[in-house]
Order: C-alpha cells, then sequence, then structure tokens
DNA sequence: AATATTTTTATAACACGTGTCAATAATGTT
DNA sequence: AACATTATTGACACGTGTTATAAAAATATT
C-alpha cells in the first residue's frame, strides 16, 4: 500500500474512532460533520474526501458491527442448519443487548437517511446467507427437496431485514424483534420441512420466546 | 366550532392541499416548508403552527391516504375473516397501484423522518384491526380455539408493518410486498388453522403470487 | 365600542449536510 | 533535486428544517 493509501486509510480509521466516540459520549444527535471534523483532528472536507457523505461514515461503523458479529462465528448446529439459522437470531439479539443504544442508533440514522443504495447491499448479503443455509437444509433433509432454496431463503432474510427496520426505529425491544422473526420463520420453514424436522420445529414454534404484548 | 377553529381547519385544509400539489406537481424532493408557505399562500410560521412539522404535515396526507382507503370498504368474504384479511392485502397493493409515486413517497418521507412517535399511531390501528379480524376468525372456527388472538393479531400486523417499512425505501414493488406478506401470513395462519380451513390455506401458500427474485 | 386574547405575518437567525474553489501540503515520479 | 500528481485545508456559500421576536391582524370578551 502506498503512503498515500496508508494516510488515507489511518484518516479513515480516525474519523470512524472519532464518531463512535462521539455518539458514545454526546450521543448520535450530537454527531455532526463539523464536530467530528473537529474530533478527528481534520477538516470538514476531509470525510467527505474519504467516506462521501455522513451516511457513509455511518456505513463503515454498521460495518465495522457487522464485522465483529461475524467474528463470533455463527453458533455450531451440529450441521444442522435450521438450528443455527435459529440460533443466529438468538446471536444477534445478544449482540445487540452487548451495545444497545449504539447499533440501535446507528442503525436507525441510516435507516432514517435519504441514501437508499444503502440498504440494497446489506440485503443482497442478507439474502444470499439465507439461500446457502436453506439449500445446506434442503440437502441435510431437514427440508423437503422440492422447496424453493432461493425463494424461501429471499423471504426469510426479507424478514429479518423488515422488522430490523422497526426495531432500527426504537418501536420495539431487541427480544421482541428477534422473536417475532423466529415465529415468522418457524411458521414458513414449517410449510417446508420434512418428518424429520416437524416435531423440533413445532415444538419450537408451540414454546415462544416472549413475543411482548 | 369557533371561526378561530374554523379558520384553523381551514388553513389546514389549504396547507394539505398546497402539500399535495407541489408532491403530484413538483415531485417530494420539491417540497420544501418555503415552497409550501408559498403554494399554500400562508406565512412559513403557520405550517409549524397548525401541524407542528414538517413530518407532521405528511402525516396528515398519510391520514387522508389512509382514510380514503378505510371508505373503500374491505372486502366482503362471507364472514370468513382468513379470507377478508388476505383480500385486504390485494386491495393495499390496488391501492397503492392507483397512485404508486404518492403513496411511497410520502410514506417513505415520514419513515425517514426522524419522529418517532409518527408511527406508533398507524401501528396500533393496524395491530387492532388484525386483533378483531383475528378474534372473529376464532370465533367462526377457522383458528382453533387454543389461539391467541391478540397475540397472534398483533404478529400479523407487525408483519404487515414492518415490509411496508421496506416497501416505503423503494425496495420492491407493491406486488412484490403484498407476497411478502401473504406467504408470512399464510404460513404463520396455517399454524392456527382448524381442519376446515387448512386445506385453503394450504393451496394458498403453495399458490403464491410472484413473489419476485 | 373598547379591551384582551389568540393567530398570523414578516424578518431574521441558527445549525445542519453538502458543495465550490483556490491555496497548501504531502507524496509520487523523473 | 525538480516537477507532477494527489490530498487536505480553509473560508465561504447554498438550501434546508426550525425557532425567535416583534408587529399586525383577527377574533373573543366585556
Amino acid at each position: 500500500m502506498s503512503r498515500r493509501e496508508e494516510a488515507k486509510t489511518f484518516n479513515r480509521a480516525r474519523i470512524c474512532a472519532a464518531a463512535e466516540s462521539i455518539i458514545r459520549s454526546e450521543g448520535i444527535d450530537n454527531l455532526t460533520m463539523r464536530r467530528l471534523a473537529v474530533v478527528a483532528g481534520v477538516s470538514l472536507r476531509t470525510p467527505y474526501n474519504l467516506f462521501g457523505s455522513k451516511t457513509d461514515v455511518l456505513i463503515a461503523l454498521l460495518d465495522e458491527a457487522v464485522f465483529k458479529f461475524t467474528q463470533l462465528g455463527l453458533a455450531r448446529a451440529d450441521g444442522v442448519a435450521i438450528v443455527g439459522m435459529l440460533r443466529a437470531l438468538g446471536q444477534i439479539e445478544t449482540f445487540f443487548d452487548s451495545d444497545e443504544t449504539y447499533y440501535r442508533g446507528i442503525y436507525a440514522a441510516i435507516m432514517t437517511s435519504d441514501h437508499p443504495e444503502v440498504r440494497s447491499t446489506s440485503v443482497d448479503r442478507a439474502i444470499a446467507s439465507a439461500r446457502v443455509l436453506m439449500a445446506q437444509a434442503i440437502s441435510n433433509g431437514e427440508l423437503r427437496a422440492d422447496t424453493d432454496a432461493q425463494s424461501l431463503g429471499r423471504h426469510l432474510a426479507i424478514t429479518l431485514l423488515a422488522v430490523l427496520g422497526m426495531w432500527g426505529s426504537g418501536f420495539f425491544s431487541n427480544r421482541e424483534s428477534m422473536a417475532q422473526v423466529r415465529r415468522a420463520w418457524l411458521a414458513v420453514m414449517l410449510q417446508h420441512c420434512t418428518d424429520t424436522s416437524r416435531l423440533m420445529l413445532a415444538a419450537a414454534y408451540d414454546n415462544p420466546s416472549d413475543i411482548g404484548d
């Protein structure tokens, strides 16, 4: 990496760190580009050079969070894709719990920005992951062979992201969000399950986590 | 109503009409408070006096739309609550189709505003309606008697609203949104249906409308 | 009719995200 | 070392939602 790129990377990191620090210590409402420039020790223009927009800075923070989450690794589920999928929900909840105001803040800020191109990348990523898992579930015999993994994966991913949108806007708690997704996921997967997995899924559906009032 | 209240009501209507006109003829990006004041023939301050904020003006437009929709009346479904619920989805789609850019525009504008109090009223309304319908479905014998109508109604309403959030942000078409909701609704209702309604629901689930890729 | 209250108006201002543009500094290339 | 390229800076400006303030107009009260 050339020294120029090194400097850019360094400045990007400084700006991200400053943004995170401001959000943590002063609240996300006080994250303004002018304040960010001051705290990062950089001119007002530089974040625009290095990121493009305020939203892009926040996206960088979200990417860091996503990276941190993926580093946790998906809980092993003894090769049962469906269980892995459901466990991921619990992991998301735990992850959010660990730093709720921060994650919700950046998520909401991104969602309430009128940079719609943001969403499609994360949407595509989620859909791809879900499709892979559902294809595994089919080849594992957890889901019926006539199941359309593409369509099902897309449906499940959108379900998650749609609820996350409401979560970001503060409508309900981490737990409520995940319970909503869990219920929706289980119901849909029950429509495609084999006899092998039906009992487990049905039991999970009938034993809901707290969905809230 | 006192003359003062009459004047207020009149001005409110003028402002709403001006806002709608601007959105229609110049696009929602050109709906600024200054332009709104000019077109409405009113001072810049007046919309703030009468509505509170720009978001509140848009909420008034959305309320008008919701009112117009409810005036259509829910499609009769021969007393089958579940069918009525599903038909409502089709009605929503038709309604959106009839004026897509307008409805999506105001919906997106409201959703991307940081006035979160907005959402709760429409959310509460939707939940209440769904709960009523689900209670009917139970007493009609369409859903099992041990079904929790409160919980189920809430779940279904949130499913709809969560998807609508993504719809507003332009992620997918009217039809795709409703197909997503339809699939999710059918799957969940299938978990609570009686033998009477199972065949119909299962057939509907297996015959999805186009969900898009 | 005179007075008090409430609303609207006019004007200015604030903080915000973002853009322009020239100057300057840092880095790359020869 | 001299030059060319690129990145950062600084100061300013624009349009936005929103608020402040005081004057004017409309309405209510007596």
